[in-house]
DNA sequence: TTGTAGGCGTTATCAA
DNA sequence: TTGATAACGCCTACAA
């Protein structure tokens, strides 16, 4: 059965086919009479335009993609949902394009800013390593969107909006501390990361210094090496192995939310329990640590505030066509939870 | 800064578009120093080949679509990892295409079939329903893929993979029942829903039934009305609800994992136990109901045997070019947690 | 081994 | 209000 185009649809009602497509594209100027009759053709044939034809002869269109790396990741939920409403309300086409791990996001970017010419792109995720030089390839705007760059000579290059990882990391440690706890291990990424991992470490330790703690490698336990090292089993396993360590510590700091929920499982397997045992946080304010037993402790990252700048920011860039640069870096909140408390 | 396109590409090689056309697409017959050289002004121009045209010229291509209706639920993140590991040894391009609540899951499917000149499309998701007659309008082979039809007339006559959310969810309320629970509450679907709240509620009450339970209709809360109603929030609002109610259970066949966990947390902020107080229990088998405290006792959809034999099947239509209409259906695993126990 | 030309399904321009 | 026709960027006979 052959693709039905819209020269069948012409030649079946026997009209041109520019009449037709003003009729698919609700165009001003054709015969209302005609339009029906043509729409009622189009229906009874299944007929539905090619849009890669549309896509390319039109020269520009009103859509933005947005790229996730790791979209089960559900820190990201709610940061899409609120992308996606937004698009909408701008009347813009919204595309969510997921990447997978082995391929570069640039690229995947620059092939669907051709394929659909896209109006811009967002980059979303916490991981990214990309030369300034590739990314200035790119000719669509774009902002960076929740990706943590320790490279900042490059970061200043762009736009991009996140949280403040390493200033809420220090800040959810210094609390921690301020609890009184003197031993507190970390559940960290390994250490050639240079993303979110890092700077959340770095916090880690300007809230020790400034509580007058001492950097302890012994505390330090690095996540499982692979694109699942900030998930649940990551920090089940980890745990365990810090469990059984013997490593002295009365509190712990699990870089991701996830990452604690697995930590406190495994407390709990070896008979002992969070808070009374250890006292426990976690990173990004999942929905899950409301209503996880214990709440975690940990830091909210204002999902929708962020999306909202990002847009805000990526609109501003399409619409006055021209390149911004701010860095806009959110705080985050702390939410005290039931799984920390004074020693 | 106009788009580089092919043509550009080969006057600044002085050779014709065929040469650089071979040269992208790996076509032999074409002299290595010449395609190197071609290679070479491509990627200093950051050339791109615009998919639009590429997919307009081609007459096929290898790519298989995986359409999910609400892509954050989380139950459905192990499958696509599967689904685009198989689908990537088989050499075929994997296109994840998020459908949104108020779109038609079958019309976008006819949209990226002619787009992309598709060669199979899965239906991934739970609530689905769609008319015989609208699915048959679809022209590449297609599987139903957990998705849970009440509609046993349609159903047989097309290609479905799913867990039996009947049979699965009488397999866990009999085993409530054989723990000597009498009082079993359900945490369940609105009324009208026709799929897998449907499915599971009849489950619920067939195991009643043979345990010579009178079905009550106290014992039965309506989670909320929403897109989120199978989500943690939902059933904690609704185990709220609940015990304010004062209905009297000793056990809860939450149909969501995630719903029950949102019941453990209600259950606990009332003073009151899982599984001391409630014996608890899902559905799904999500990677969290076995960190969780109390780990869940729940039903294991085994999630990587239905991609397997969704794609197998997939696979076997596009191959053979002939259509089937099996309905495969898998049992789940009743995985015994620590959030239920004898009365 | 290479180049020319036609066509994939649309939309937009121009005449009619 | 309509219809022919030229692009859009690429691939692929076919010819050289």
């Amino acid at each position: 059965m052959k693709n039905v185009t819209i020269k069948d649809i012409a030649k079946i009602c026997g009209v041109g086919v520019s009449t037709v497509s003003r009729a698919i594209n609700d165009n001003p100027g054709i015969n209302p009479a005609t339009k029906e009759r043509i729409l009622k053709v189009i229906d009874e044939n299944n007929y539905v335009p090619n849009n890669s034809a549309r896509n390319l002869k039109r020269s520009e269109s009103e859509t933005i993609a947005v790229l996730v790396k790791g979209i089960n990741n559900s820190f990201f939920s709610p940061m899409i949902t609120e992308f996606e409403k937004i698009i909408q309300e701008k009347k813009y086409t919204f595309v969510l394009q997921r990447v997978d791990q082995n391929q570069n996001e640039i690229d995947v970017a620059m092939e669907i800013e051709k394929e659909k010419r896209l109006k811009g792109v967002v980059f979303l995720g916490g991981y990214f390593s990309h030369s300034k030089e590739k990314l200035c390839k790119l000719t669509v705007p774009f902002v960076l969107s929740t990706i943590g760059m320790t490279d900042l000579g490059a970061k200043k290059e762009f736009a991009s909006v996140a949280v403040d990882d390493e200033g809420e990391s220090f800040k959810i440690v210094d609390y921690l501390c301020s609890l009184g706890h003197k031993k507190i291990a970390i559940l960290a990424a390994p250490e050639y990361d240079e993303s979110i991992g890092k700077l959340r470490m770095e916090g880690y330790k300007a809230a020790l210094k400034k509580n007058g703690i001492e950097f302890d490698n012994n505390l330090v336990f690095e996540l499982i090496d692979g694109n699942d090292r900030y998930s649940i089993k990551s920090g089940y396993i980890t745990t365990k192995k810090m469990l059984k360590s013997k490593a002295e510590c009365t509190a712990i700091f699990a870089i991701t939310d996830a990452v604690a929920i697995g930590a406190c499982r495994a407390i709990w397997e070896e008979g002992m329990k969070v808070p009374e045992n250890f006292s426990l946080a976690g990173f990004d304010g999942l929905e899950l640590t409301r209503y996880y037993i214990p709440s975690l402790t940990t830091i909210r990252q204002p999902v929708e505030e962020i999306a909202k700048e990002t847009l805000r920011m990526l609109f501003g860039m399409i619409e006055n066509k021209e390149k911004i640069n701010e860095n806009v870096v959110f705080p985050g909140k702390l939410i005290i939870g039931e799984s920390t408390r004074g020693i």
